[in-house]
DNA sequence: TCCATTACTTATCATTTGATAACAAAATAA
DNA sequence: TTATTTTGTTATCAAATGATAAGTAATGGA
């Protein structure tokens, strides 16, 4: 096995994983907002307290649409925007309760349709998987600081 | 580790995989095609030969849509249409020479990030990154059957 | 103080994408 | 044969997204 056979294998495994994701997610009602803007609520939630260009920047959107969407969240009531009393520009963006609370339920079925996925894992099962998981989040986190 | 935690750590990994995906194909340059077009392309590729209605069921996106990215992409002369004389209704799809090579450099640029990303990577590591994968691939691909 | 930079906003525009209706041709079942 | 299903197309429409210009306010450096 050499790098070329790795990144063979690689790249069907993103497939793999890109399609189960679909499954586990497709089953998520979000009547109220777009794709984009569950991932920025996903990305608060994370990261809990943030700023608009922090957003942008991990999220690879330019600022004034960050901004845009932002807004149209606010409007929604599912963030607030905190004014930053050490630096007056920023603004801190957090989940309001109603932002959390569709963020919970949205995990919560995420979570359901994951344990399905493993339902007939043994405990051993699980423990291989979570190994392999330690194994490759070890090497691509070490490998993202070159 | 009880399942519950390993849906944190499946989750925690799948965004840290979205972000180094996002970093191999930034480099990506497809001034011609759009994200879409690409990832029909793409699963062309992997597939060989397929139908408008099995792109249209893989990547989740409606007949009408996916006729008229294919319509697109066979105006940039990247697809070809040949018609199936089993079934007259049926139309299989196959990449241009043009679209080949296009997927091919699209490739082997995303090919030489990934080994800058694992450049560090020894011997013993790449055994143990694939030997993760194939323990990844294997718990999920079964899982998809039920 | 003056100037450049940073953080963010508003506004506008083109393009992409998703959804739906209506249609045609071929295959299949009744 | 007739009806139904399957495969694919064209044509619209609305919505989401990306890109860019222009502007405001705060910060920090010269």
């Amino acid at each position: 096995m050499d790098k070329h056979d790795l990144f063979q294998q690689f790249v069907a495994f993103t497939t793999t994983l890109h399609e189960m994701t679909h499954t586990l997610t497709q089953h998520v009602k979000l009547d109220q907002i777009t794709t984009l803007q569950y991932k920025i609520l996903e990305y608060i939630q994370v990261s809990q307290a943030v700023t608009a260009t922090e957003i942008s920047d991990c999220l690879h959107m330019s600022l004034p649409n960050t901004s845009r969407e932002l807004r149209k969240l606010q409007e929604k009531k599912l963030i607030d925007k905190i004014g930053d009393p050490e630096d007056r520009r920023k603004q801190v963006i957090r989940l309001t309760p109603t932002g959390q609370k569709l963020m919970d339920e949205a995990f919560s079925c995420i979570e359901e349709q994951f344990l399905q996925f493993i339902q007939h894992a043994s405990p051993q099962d699980v423990a291989a998987i979570s190994q392999a998981l330690t194994v490759l989040e070890q090497h691509f986190f070490s490998a993202r600081k070159y």
